[in-house]
This record gives C-alpha cells, sequence and structure tokens, in this order.
DNA sequence: GTACTGTCATACGCAATACGTATAACAGAT
DNA sequence: ATCTGTTATACGTATTGCGTATGACAGTAC
C-alpha cells in the first residue's frame, strides 16, 4: 500500500495519502489517551460512544504507525508499555495544543477581529454609510475597517486584492458575487435658474434636448432614458455633455454654475431644490431608479467580520435609503 | 453524515469517526503549508508529487472543517486571507510540535533506551550470559537492565508484569509466547565417589534404583528417564529423592557432598569431574538434553531494546552454549 | 481576432478504509 | 461447573479519497 505511492514515472510522491491506512492520527491519539485514562480497551469505547472492536483496531493503527508497542494486554489485563508512557504524556501536550489551535481559528468566526475592507461610491460613503460603519465599530472592539471610496465598477479586481465587500450602485452582473439589495435610488433631471435665462420650466422630455448637458458617466453618457410617471412612456434623448464626470458631488456642482442639465438621485438635490438653486425639469419624466446592493464575493464561508457587517447594514438600509 | 453519528438509543457518542470526512487533519494542514509556500495549487501538487484536484479539495476540507476561508482564489490567481495568514503561521508551529513528537517516538525504535528487564535461571544468568549482557549495554548506553535469576517457569506473569523475555530451559509450550532455540544442554548422571562407599560404578541404568537420590524438581522429581547412548533403548527409573531443589547448584552442592545421585548439565559439572570430586553414573545412560530458549511475548512490534538484546544473544549463544 | 498555456473547480469510476455485528479465546469470581 | 468481563479478529457494508477527464477563466503571443 505504502509501497505504492510512488508510481513508475510519476514524480518523488512525498505527501502522503489521507487514506494510508494510518487513519486520523489525532483521533487515533486522543482515543489512546482515553484508553489509558478509562482503564481498559471496553471502558474507552463506552465512554467514547463507539464499540470496543473499534477501539481496539484504532490501537493497533497508532501501535502500527508510531512503530510501537503501547499497551501491553491480554486477554484480562492491559497495562503501559514504557514507551506507552511516554507516549501519552507527549500526546496530551500536543493534543492540547491542537485543541487551542482548532478553537483559537474556529472561534475567529465568532468574535470578529482584523480588518474588514469595503468600497464604497462617494455618494454613500461621505456621509450616509457613515452610521451603520459607527455602529460596527462600536460593537466590535477588535474590528478596524479600510472605507475605500471609488466609484469606478471594476470591483471584481478588488475582491482578488482582498477586499471584504462593497456598495454598488446600478446593475450587478457579475456570477461571482453575491448582491444584497439595499435600495432604490430615484433620480430627477435638474437644472440651476439661470440655464434657462427666464424662460418657462420645461414639462415634456422632448423640451430638453436642446439644452446642454452635464453626463454621469457611470449611468449615462450620450442618451437618457426618461419614463412618464403618469403614462408610462418612454422617452430616449440623445444629448451631447459639455462636461462629464464618475462623481455625483461634481455633476450637482457643475448644475448649480448653470453648465448645464443632469440627473442625479434625488437625495443629493434635496436641499438646493428647496433653496431654489436648483429647479427639477420636467417633473412628470423621470430616469430609472438607480439599484443600491451589498456586494460580495460568492464563498461557502464568510468571516465573522464580514457576516456581522452584512447583518448590520441589512438591517440599517430601510433607515438609511428610507426616505428620498 | 456527522448528524448520524449519535444512533437512537446508543450513548452520547463523543469521539469522531475515523471517515468522519474531515480528512486526516494533520496531512490537510500539510497540504496547505505547502500550498501557500508553492505559490499555488498546481505547483503544490507537483512537489507533493500528487494531483492538482487532489490539492484542490484537500484546501476545500480543510477550509470547511475549521468553518474558515483560507485563500482567496480564482481561475488566475490565489491569495492568503487574514485567516489564512494566521492558521500559516499557527500551523508551522504545531506541524512542527508534531513531527518532533513523531520522530522521538519512532526515534526510540532505532536507538535503544530505557530499561530492558529479562529473567533468566541462576545456571545461566550468574556467569554464562553476563558476557553478551555486557556487550549489550556496552553497546546501548542509553539502556540498563534489570536481571532478574528465578528458576521457577509461570514466565507468563512476569510478561505481563513488564518483563520483555527469558531465558527458559525446557520446553515451551505458551502459545502466546515466541520461543528462540538457543541450545541443547546435555545431562548426565553423578555422583560423588563417596556414595560409593568403595563399590564399582553403576554401568546399567537398572542399577541406579537402588541408590539414594536427588531431585531437581523443575525437570524431574519422582521418575527419571535414561537413553542409552548407542542402542536407543529406554529406561525409566521410579526414585524417591532424599532432596528436592530448583537450582541446578544445590543439587550439584548436595552430591559433592554424598547426599545422592543426582542429573544435572554436563556443563556444571565438568570441573568437579575433573577433579574426582564427582563420577559420572552409568555413562552410556543419559538423560533427554535440555532445550535452551530465549522467550518473549508475541507480538507484531518490539522495541529497539528487545531487538537488539534478541539479536546479540542469538548471535552469541553458540560461542555460549556450543561446548559442554 | 484565434490559439495556446496555465490556473482552479468539479464529475465520475474505482479501490481502499473503517464501521458495527458476530464470534472466539482467555481469565477471574462464584 | 457457570457467569461475566476482557481483547482480537472475520465479515458485510457504507463512505471516503484517489486519479482521470473536463470545463471555465485569464493571460500571452501571433
Amino acid at each position: 500500500m505504502m509501497d505504492d505511492i510512488q508510481k513508475p514515472g510519476s514524480p518523488l510522491r512525498t505527501s502522503m495519502p489521507l487514506q494510508a491506512g494510518t487513519g486520523e492520527r489525532i483521533e487515533l491519539m486522543l482515543t489512546f489517551l482515553k484508553i489509558v485514562e478509562a482503564g481498559s480497551l471496553s471502558a474507552a469505547a463506552l465512554q467514547l460512544g463507539t464499540t470496543q472492536p473499534t477501539i481496539s483496531r484504532r490501537l493497533q493503527m497508532l501501535e502500527r504507525s508510531l512503530g510501537l508497542r503501547l499497551l501491553q494486554r491480554t486477554t484480562h489485563t492491559m497495562r503501559l508499555t514504557q514507551d506507552g508512557e511516554r507516549c501519552y504524556e507527549r500526546a496530551k501536550e500536543l493534543l492540547a495544543g491542537w485543541a487551542r489551535f482548532e478553537s483559537e481559528l474556529k472561534g475567529a468566526r465568532e468574535e470578529p477581529e482584523g480588518v474588514l475592507r469595503v468600497i464604497v461610491p462617494h455618494a454613500f460613503g461621505q456621509e450616509r454609510l457613515i452610521g451603520p460603519l459607527a455602529s460596527y465599530l462600536q460593537q466590535h472592539a477588535g474590528m478596524s475597517v479600510e472605507w475605500l471610496l471609488h466609484d469606478d465598477r471594476a470591483i471584481q479586481d478588488y475582491i482578488a486584492a482582498g477586499i471584504d465587500c462593497a456598495i454598488q450602485v446600478g446593475e450587478v452582473t457579475d456570477p461571482g458575487l453575491v448582491a444584497l439589495p439595499l435600495a432604490q435610488v430615484p433620480r430627477i433631471v435638474v437644472a440651476a435658474p439661470s440655464l434657462l435665462d427666464g424662460q418657462p420650466i420645461p414639462q415634456d422630455a422632448a423640451e430638453l434636448a436642446a439644452l446642454p448637458w452635464l453626463a454621469l458617466r457611470t449611468f449615462y453618457r450620450n442618451e437618457v432614458q426618461l419614463t412618464h410617471s403618469e403614462t408610462g412612456r418612454h422617452k430616449r434623448i440623445q444629448i451631447r455633455p459639455r462636461f462629464s464626470t464618475d462623481s455625483l458631488y461634481a455633476l450637482r456642482s457643475a448644475a448649480l454654475q448653470g453648465v448645464g442639465v443632469g440627473i442625479g438621485s434625488r437625495w443629493v438635490m434635496t436641499e438646493y431644490l428647496e433653496q431654489g438653486q436648483l429647479i427639477q425639469l420636467a417633473p412628470k419624466w423621470q430616469a430609472a431608479p438607480l439599484p443600491v446592493s451589498l456586494v460580495y464575493p460568492y464563498a461557502r464561508f464568510y468571516p465573522a467580520r464580514l457576516r456581522r457587517f452584512i447583518d448590520l447594514v441589512r438591517a440599517e438600509a430601510p433607515a438609511i435609503f428610507g426616505e428620498q
């Protein structure tokens, strides 16, 4: 069996097959300890909830693997050999270390510690998601967070670089990712009053084509699609942007300066609409709302640090995104 | 699978089946270390002399057993997670300890150390086997020997009490023992000249019956059997011993004192025969030679300390027992 | 653009392992 | 003598873990 490990023509094999007949060494050793402490093979079997033949075989497996006689046994009695005594003491230490190792690593699932790395769009990362972030850090003293603000969409590369998760605005199409929907963010068409130069506010989508435009390149570039909120009619408008950016805030600033018409999330525009610095154009026409998702790579297991963050953001999403 | 461990009606099971699907944890861990050090699953497979799918599965097994993601991997790249880094460092220490443990215990096979316990009859233990014993101690500085002289034959009890081996004179019938024949020790009938009181030396076995006898109870008590060295005829003689002992030396002493006729190993009598203090009676008639064996309990594995002793005694037996 | 090479994951067939049940042998107590 | 407790081993069965084959993905060269 072990003699067959090295097949002709193959490289020298240095790893042992899992089914090498040596059994699961840790479990064999634990069995040996229990035998010694219970005082007999039968008693050990009872305490371990298995059968005496199993225990007998395991002991033999261990002895064979170590090449030692650990217990001298007759049908009547059992007695530790000298080698058995030495093995017992060493095994106790070693298995204690092993138990610590496993509980520490498995414990790492339960109480998060380490660094959580999150990518967030500027629009949410500057203010609105700081609330849940603060809660998370409060609840998990052992955690620290790398909070990375980016507006591009190549999240796949960031995941490979150790990013745990991201907030993504827009559709998630990568099959390797899990997307947890958090919100649908409404968008409106806005411009500064000065851009209209005293003319009436356009009410129809067709009137918008003649105006200068700003592009939020992540979501629209040369064309915008609007839907009538009552009739459901669609309207597609070709635009030539005078200004293009991937930052929602920059778009808003350009609009405030009267550079052009822009489409952006309603919540970003609200206070300027109220102050009259911006006007909503064609108020019956709206761009499709943007989905906001918490995304992370598909995997079978997630460390505690990520699971806790996910749970928190999901719980607080309605409060963050609810009123637009 | 793991959910089936606790059968209805059986005691709570606290040991894990060897085929629990967690694999051989030590080997899994070693595989993980090799993956990290080789830099990829394929490279590790090559170095370990196995295949990439095997390595992939093993890594998954380990991750499942620990409940952690250790390596973030795509079809293109592989990267240690934080948990993976922690696991790597801890696993290195733990596996080093394990390797030391195994080599120490297995090493116990190779260079004997500890105590060898031997039972020897007085006849051999006082002088003749001291030679090999001295050689043994010389060759193995780490050994000490308990050299126990006993003449009874209940060796089975001594084995259970930690005795490694014994020199046994006479037939070995216990099936639990291994008997290595060392010699056949010739025996002769002797008496002191004073016992004959000037009468001629008996030449025939039948003449011996009228004489007073000594019994070496281990080998004869109330009856002796003699064989004619030329004709091969057997003769059985009923005796009533005036003196009975289990010590060959005591028998010799009593014979020297003229107490009676005794049968004993020729080599013990030789110098007194030469000095005329003892006479061989019925020189054509002899008792059956006694087999001398090195006996030890049947087992699959023998510690180095015993194996080395066995090898030594066997090698030196012709010199010890050759000239009788 | 295609072809090639390297990466990891998974399905499949098969050999080997380890289990519990049943049985035998031995030893001590009554 | 019988009974009870001990350990070892044979047998049938379910499960594991292997290598081979394949698929998907990614990077490089032409």
